[in-house]
DNA sequence: TCTGAATAGATGAGGCCTGAAATGATCGGC
DNA sequence: GCCGATCATTTCAGGCCTCATCTATTCAGA
């Protein structure tokens, strides 16, 4: 058994010729995006001592410089507001964002980038684009175009199905 | 803003036209993943109450009826061995699988599924597999296997990219 | 046979995440 | 102006997950 090389077991290369295509579509697409969110944590914990999920709720900050509240972050993120609450309250600890009280609407908090964060995020967010430039390298241009536009479709259909 | 249409909000339909195509590549393929995993996530949960990652576990034990090791559970779900540890103890507090002592190696063990536990996957695998049908179904058949054939080229690179 | 390296698994601290329940604030209709 | 419904956010218990570290076992070579 040779490490130098990647070993290709995962949930779905096991799949057997039993199953049908859109369960080994579903694990194919589960296994890539493990594979790629494993790369990148791993890349920025090493180089910035940064997690994924803190990195991309100070992408979402990076592109509402006017600041964002905390409910329009947890839609976007996809997670729940009580995990938005406790990643909030750590960058607010390290200085990274603030949490500032509209003045409209007093149950809400809208969360803002500070210069440092700003600053943090842009040397983490260069590294993260050639990371993943080089990740999904391997495909020719034109493919990546079509699965962009495939993943576009499924996206529609999820959300179709998820609506009922 | 009417909620009876699925919200278009996630972090990919915010990407600014200034990023690069093969991070919205990424984040595309991010959110659709999390889409379709919190779909079966909520439906294995509302119906059987039970967990993603426990199902992982049980539905690699049903193709591997001979049992696997805590190593190759590992491997296969793609997470830590401390997690497996940790999952695998639940099952067995269950009665849905069963550790075993290798003959040959002792240190290992062998999990295996219980009939108990057999039974219980058999009808969540049934469930799962007709959600799955239905999130993927937007996709006409051609389209799922193109899909799935340009996964299998990603899945290439990155493991490519992963090993230096 | 002995010994050091590698391997299988367990353990523990710490972070992420969910679902459910709670707290305050806002809003619409009366 | 009041009241119930709704909304933004927090809190908490519990499960998932990683990394680092530990123990026990196996293996390869002197």
């Amino acid at each position: 058994m040779n490490d130098a090389v990647a070993i290709p077991v995962d949930r779905e290369s096991q799949a057997s010729r039993g199953d049908h295509e859109a369960l080994r579509l579903w694990l194919r697409l589960l296994t890539c995006t493990s594979l790629m969110e494993a790369s990148v944590r791993a890349e920025l914990r090493r180089d910035f001592d940064c997690t994924l999920p803190r990195f991309d709720l100070m992408a979402q900050l990076e592109r509402h410089p006017e600041g964002l509240r905390m409910g329009e972050l947890s839609r976007r993120l996809m997670v729940t507001g009580g995990n938005v609450t406790g990643i909030t309250d750590q960058l607010v600890r390290e200085g990274l964002v603030t949490r500032a009280a509209p003045p409209d609407d007093r149950r809400a908090f809208v969360v803002r980038l500070t210069p440092a964060g700003r600053r943090q995020f842009e040397r983490m967010a260069e590294s993260h684009e050639a990371w993943v430039v080089r990740l999904v390298g391997g495909l020719a241009a034109p493919e990546r175009r079509q699965l962009f536009e495939l993943l576009g479709r499924l996206k529609r259909s999820v959300n179709r199905a998820r609506s009922h």
